[in-house]
RNA sequence: GUGGGUAUCGUCAAGUGGUCAAGACCCAGGGUUGUGGCUCCUGUAUACGUGGGUUCGACUCCCACUACCCACCCCA
């Protein structure tokens, strides 16, 4: 019997692994570029902290986190990024250092979902969370960033979506609005539209039955209902993206699925990917802080799936640089060499080449044939022969070329 | 939780109710007793998802189950 990888879960195979080293070393240099420091939160933290942080009525709280009881403790593995850095942020005392506050992570997480095309139980994100103000211009940022990200690797399809959620203030009057408007027709709206209708009659909006559809098409937005704060942010977040010339559209069905959100919201979306097509998702959440327990402040950040992005770039036919395997290939003939054998590939390889060289005992034929399928750009031979003479053969592989030097003056034949 | 699709060597992929099964790739070795990529030859492998049933006989027919994929939902 075969044990085999969880359901939803996938292994990163040496064949690939090359294009999560590319998307991430591109990540922390764009990070780097606006002032992003990394921040590192263990895999797992207290229960406690998702169910106040990601709010105790939210799918993800209710039934998708991977939660496990030990030594009197209840532990979650993280299902999102935020909570645990606001954590760090308020156990560490980091208010106590320069506002604003930025960090950027890539990290697992983890939720018990059914799996789909560009959704796993285990999923990657990167992440990056502005604390310390409130002022549109970090959230401006914060989609510059992403923005910048993507099309920097080469991505230049994506829609940024933007809607503000409001505040708590302007929030509940809108939820009067929306329950009023929704109450004559609540008994044709789907089931799970019905259970909505009291706790989040918000994600009505979002509900994809086409009858619950047709039903809100009319539909007071929130977006109509702001406050006069809330709605100067939002004015402000537009010019501030225009500014940027990031172009964008407003899309006022967009409500994100933690209740930490407010004001801003926004998705990055493809349409080349299948039904899971926001790549990037994020917003303003101004009370996230002081719920967890710590001095108010607001703050803003987005969660990029990486899983995600690289079906993107799939779909966009980005070709990611593969690395050179191997430089040079040292093949040995008979055991006298050897010894010098493995001194000239140490000796490369603490000059910094890529050495390969036979672990296997094969023959020359071998050893060049292995050679080749490495894509070794040159081979060094050593056998009796180069030995008394005090040289080597250097084969260029690529043109089939190949002379005798000597050892010294490998390095310079091979650059 | 609800639907739909798929299931043959490591991978891709033929196949018919009746020699328990092609072929290709991959991997390994050889054709040149010290030389790769092309070519030729040879070799390795617990391959018909699991369990039932129909049948003289099933990989091929039926049923159940499981796994994977896709969609709903939700989100990254």
């Amino acid at each position: 019997m075969v044990i085999s990888i969880p359901k939803g879960t996938k292994d990163i195979l040496p064949s690939e692994v090359y294009r999560w080293h590319w998307v991430e070393e591109s990540f922390r240099d764009c990070c780097a570029r606006y002032g992003f420091s990394e921040i590192r939160t263990p895999l797992f933290e207290h229960t406690e902290l998702f169910k106040r942080g990601v709010g105790d009525t939210t799918d993800i709280v209710q039934k998708e986190m991977y939660t496990f009881e030990l030594a009197g403790r209840s532990l979650t593995l993280k299902p999102e990024g935020t909570s645990p850095v606001v954590r760090a942020y308020i156990e560490n005392k980091l208010y106590a250092e320069p506002m604003p506050a930025k960090y950027y992570y890539n990290i697992p997480c983890f939720r018990y979902e059914k799996m789909q095309k560009g959704r796993q139980r285990q999923f990657h994100q990167f992440g990056i969370e502005i604390f310390g103000t409130e002022n549109m211009m970090a959230d401006a940022e914060v989609i510059a960033l992403a923005m910048d990200y993507l099309s920097g690797l080469g991505i230049d399809d994506l829609s940024l979506r933007i809607n503000s959620i409001g505040c708590p203030a302007c929030r509940t009057e809108y939820k009067k609005v929306l329950q009023e408007y929704l109450a004559p027709k609540l008994d044709i709206l789907c089931d799970t539209c019905k259970d909505r209708f009291d706790r989040n009659p918000m994600r009505i909006l979002d509900c994809k039955s086409p009858v619950c559809k047709e039903a809100t098409r009319d539909a007071p937005r929130m977006i109509g209902y702001l406050c006069a704060e809330c709605k100067e942010a939002f004015e402000d977040l537009r010019d501030n993206l225009t500014a940027l010339s990031i172009p964008y559209t407003i899309d006022t069905d967009i409500v994100r699925g933690l209740d930490y959100y407010t004001k801003t919201a926004f998705e990055i979306v493809s349409d080349k990917i299948g039904a899971q097509s926001t790549v990037c998702g994020g917003g303003r959440y101004d009370h996230l802080i002081e719920e967890i327990g710590g001095p108010p402040t607001p703050g803003v950040g987005f969660g990029l799936g990486i899983e995600r992005l690289l079906l993107v770039l799939d779909a966009a036919g980005i070709r990611i640089p593969k690395p050179e395997p191997c430089d040079v290939f040292i093949a040995v003939l008979g055991n006298e060499p050897r010894a010098q054998a493995l001194q000239i590939a140490q000796s490369l390889r603490s000059a910094g080449y890529k050495i390969l060289t036979d672990v296997m005992g094969r023959t020359l034929k071998a050893q060049l044939k292995y050679a080749d399928r490495s894509e070794a750009s040159y081979t060094v031979i050593i056998g009796e022969d180069e030995l008394q003479k005090g040289v080597v053969s250097l084969r260029n592989m690529k043109q089939s070329t190949q002379k005798e030097i000597k050892i010294d003056e490998i390095t310079a034949e091979i650059r």
